[in-house]
DNA sequence: TAAACTAGTTACCTTCGCGTAACCATTGCC
DNA sequence: GGCAATGGTTACGCGAAGGTAACTAGTTTA
């Protein structure tokens, strides 16, 4: 999200929505996990999104410090993607939001 | 998020993001916190959001059991919305979400 | 000679999110 | 009669998000 309104409001939640909000920022960094993966590789796991999108957020993630980006010069061209450490302190929180919804979900089955 | 392929992903994060994905879901959670709010005091605090979208935000958080309605069959019309158990559960991770983000934002400062 | 592999980039087009503005019902107040 | 207040709903339209397909480079493989 680049809208100016969002990264400069008054409301902290806002703000942080301005860098992790989105369809695919917060499935990105969980995919990546504490691993380096390959673009090929994250194409592959997140196979929902395509090529042109990916590209985009994860430059994004990197202009935004949460994701590191390292590029080979090989061939077949490698480029490694990894977070950073601010990255790495967003992943005991995604764990927590997957546990809170699979909680929900049974609760859900629970209940019918 | 509508999106069926999201809602039935094999990812649990992809899950996840299918009921909190969205610009505003988390900022409405946040404003909302402990407290029994009327629809145009939520309209004031968020004032970049459209009431009509506000309206729609709402309906898909009650839908999947995070927010409450209650409407007073008075004159003029008031509806109080609040979190369930369940949206109160997030509260802590979205406290969470917005330290990561302020720290993140003071080492930027004391890097430059 | 042609194809395959990697990590993109680009042009093009469609879809959807979102904002704006007008409108509704009901009652009390002036 | 007309306006205000509340909590919406509706029609309309723009702009951005995102998908598809084609194209790039250099080397290996068939």
């Amino acid at each position: 999200m680049k809208d100016a309104a969002f990264c400069t409001s008054s409301c902290p939640m806002t703000r942080t929505m301005s860098v992790l909000g989105g369809k695919w920022k917060l499935i990105l960094i969980d995919h990546l996990g504490e691993r380096r993966v390959r673009f090929g590789q994250l194409a592959q796991r997140v196979s929902l999104i395509s090529r042109k999108v990916l590209t985009e957020q994860l430059k994004e993630l990197e202009d935004d410090g949460i994701v590191r980006r390292e590029a080979f010069a090989e061939l077949p061209p490698r480029v490694e993607y990894s977070l950073t450490a601010h990255g790495l302190a967003l992943l005991p929180i995604l764990a927590q939001l997957r546990s809170w919804h699979c909680s929900a979900a049974t609760a859900e089955v629970a209940a019918a």
